[in-house]
DNA sequence: CCGTTTAGGTTGTATATACAGGCTAAAGCA
DNA sequence: TGCTTTAGCCTGTATATACAACCTAAACGG
């Protein structure tokens, strides 16, 4: 643990006052000299702790004037983290899961690698469908690190999707989305009642919590329900409104 | 342009050798003291160069080894309106464009109402392959609105890309993105040369300026070629270190 | 000949110092 | 009072120096 250098101890340091609320959006952020006090390390290297935490988007400096607590992102991005089911809400459908497997195993080589724990270490296997009006929208395959979240196997998912339940454990803090693609297997074609040759679009979904990795979905969707929206807006720039695309 | 620090300098003169492939994926790329004997510099800017380069994916470094050019690059936010020539030339790759069409039309039903302008007025119609080092990788079929471009039929899209020049003519100001996995037609699939029953991810994008549509892209991807990839963050909290994902 | 040690290059971190430039508020002045 | 100046804090950059850890390849010894 001390093997942490000092810059990073500083980092998580700040970030552990934000994620507990000790430090709220706006509020000022101790300056590199007050750090320099505090903890008797050189200015230049909380300069690079502040410096990193900047670019990271944790805290946002102004030269001459200090450093403050990040707020209010714009940036919704495409792949924005949703609730499905908040999603089918908003459309004003019915949201309903179906939980096929709800277990725990030892993390195969690949989910270890994924979730950067050890091999063989306890994971939460799960394997839901869940349905818009009764027609299959989504199979969410997800797997969560054990330590995490121990009750796993008590929750029930029919009630409440595993995406809100986890950010209900911890605040979320990153999650990182790969789209592709893929022609599904016969046996994600039934569970999605797909038609012959309908392709998959796939999203996989790696959440992070205190800078580890806590869960890992693989999200199908049959291709021709399914599409992802987003806009995008430049930073600096107010949006005017953009509505129903193609 | 003196005002440029003199890290950011470094660190643009390597992104450039990487651009015009003078520096090839694995390269070494000069050490932090060639650096200081080449251009003057102290040890500590030519390393903050090269360790931003880093977190930046454009090189990778092994402590008591080097640094090296970086290979196999994910493709970055898929969100972010970013230009495919940049993004293959940020992976040390070679980028070209083939134009298959560019003409002038009259608007379809459906791209007017895409578009917003009424039905018969006059938009640019545009196809083009992109390949990444003589394979393809991405077909672009796209819609410019006439009165904003007037000299789309000017434009040499082999050597600038459509996205990039329309940003050149005015700030491009917001983007709507709609994601989506298809069967390509038969013709799509023969330009994109891709397998039997290989999917396409297809992309639209619908850009706005001055508060009105500009442009409209479809952009099909080979599914076994191409992810997208993205992070998201929460308000207020952002990454610390997400790599490779599956 | 082969295994071990060593020397040298490379990144990673940490410190002390210095100066420039931006911003704010207090001090000074009319 | 109201404006200007100034002092002081803050970030941004740049340099010189130092030590640790890591890796490779050459030198060495059996």
């Amino acid at each position: 643990m001390t093997a942490m250098p000092r810059y990073q101890q500083l980092k998580q340091q700040i970030i552990g006052q934000i994620s507990r609320g000790e430090l709220k959006p706006r509020d000022r952020v101790p300056s590199e000299n007050d750090l320099v006090d505090s903890t008797g390390v050189s200015r230049m290297t909380a300069n690079r702790a502040l410096r990193e935490l900047n670019d990271e988007g944790y805290v946002e400096r102004v030269a001459g004037v200090g450093t403050f607590v990040a707020d209010l992102q714009s940036a919704s991005h495409v792949l924005e983290v949703r609730n499905i089911a908040d999603e089918i809400a908003a459309r004003g459908h019915r949201h309903a899961a179906i939980v096929i497997v709800q277990e725990q195993q030892a993390a195969s080589a690949e989910v270890a690698d994924i979730l950067r724990i050890a091999q063989g270490n306890a994971v939460f296997h799960l394997l839901l469908v869940h349905r818009e009006n009764d027609t299959p929208i989504q199979l969410e395959e997800r797997y969560v690190v054990a330590t995490f979240a121990p009750d796993c196997l008590q929750q029930d998912f029919a009630r409440v999707t595993p995406s809100a339940w986890l950010s209900s454990i911890a605040p979320l803090q990153e999650a990182e989305h790969k789209v592709r693609a893929a022609m599904p297997s016969p046996e994600t074609r039934r569970r999605l009642k797909m038609a012959g040759q309908e392709p998959c679009l796939v999203v996989m979904r790696r959440t992070w919590s205190d800078g580890r990795p806590v869960s890992f979905a693989r999200l199908y969707h049959p291709g021709s329900r399914f599409e992802l929206t987003g806009n995008y807006t430049p930073p600096g720039i107010r949006k005017s409104t953009p509505e129903s695309a193609p």
